[in-house]
DNA sequence: AAGTTTGTTCAATTTAAATTGAACAAACTG
DNA sequence: CAGTTTGTTCAATTTAAATTGAACAAACTT
């Protein structure tokens, strides 16, 4: 569907993706809703995986039917990332790209910029809330008090242990 | 505190949160965000674990400001989850609510709601897709069956270590 | 009995996020 | 040079998800 009827005096030969693709698409789709990426970044990833040469974008953006934007902006996430990889075709002046088979490499980039960020961002926030409750010291209950600094401390005990399977989690994954 | 005796008439004693439990139902919700929950469903936990004792639904609607029917539907959750519990007071004919502590078990219960199940979808979805591969083999290049063959096995053992580690994060967890 | 209070469900609304599409710049082509 | 093509950015729009609020049922009270 959708072939180019402009005159194809280029390489719009473009022929329907078969249906394994077009799952694979899919498939990949989903799975970035579940990890809470756009899906239009899976669904790249997914097309690039089976992908049997490097593709462009305005190839990307004709093959899912997505906008030229989310193109732009799905291949910046995905370069970040570590998933795609961009790919010099010889004198060509369009951007090609292709998927970055080592999944464990992904997936090492992935959680580095992920997870460690959060988990880097909890640690402050949660030292911030312990300040916050020194401040207020004054204002509360003894009683009170105590609790919270009890449940706090529970908090940070596990903040820490969280902290300590990092490093393991991280050799797991490569 | 908010020990609101029946002939109140209102048991409208209802102090501000101190500092601090404002800051950690800020601090979950924006961690439940990060997960995508929604944010009162993380809220609604912040509150709780710094409960000096269990609260009501109504409580939790007045305290964060959100509607019964958000608390309603965020409670369940965290009751399905296991990061909270009913605690049935003397007498009260409400539910009252308390956040579940050990976090070790809160966090186990939560995997095994997530991501086992996610891990079983991407699992079937996959092998779906090599299924529909055999299907399509006559439509399909013999290079292109080829290619689109070889990567799909590698993503089935990436799949298949994921799976192995499952057990092993299972135990950390604990 | 009628009137409260609590809690659930679900349609309507609000809010947040993704996507589009148009404006623009850059790098080429005839 | 003017005319294409590619790719980025961002305001406007669309889409999806969370939240509200009203209707309702259940369990009590007077």
């Amino acid at each position: 569907m959708a072939i180019a009827t402009q005159e194809d005096s280029e390489k719009t030969k473009i022929q329907p993706l078969p249906r394994v693709r077009l799952e694979l698409v899919d498939v990949f789709g989903r799975m970035a809703q579940a990890l809470s990426f756009p899906r239009s970044v899976g669904e790249i990833y997914g097309l690039l995986y089976l992908a049997p040469e490097p593709m462009s974008a305005p190839e990307i953006s004709e093959a899912l039917s997505i906008s030229k934007g989310s193109v732009s902006t799905g291949t910046r996430q995905l370069l970040m990332l570590g998933f795609i990889r961009k790919v010099w075709l010889q004198e060509e002046r369009k951007d090609y790209f292709e998927a970055v088979l080592e999944l464990g490499n992904m997936m090492r980039t992935a959680y580095e910029q992920i997870f460690k960020v959060r988990a880097q961002n909890a640690e402050r926030r949660l030292t911030d809330v312990t300040d916050t409750l020194a401040d207020e010291k004054a204002e509360l209950s003894p009683e009170e008090y105590a609790l919270i600094k009890e449940r706090l401390a529970r908090l940070t005990k596990l903040q820490k242990r969280a902290k300590q399977f990092m490093p393991l989690l991280e050799r797991l994954i490569k």
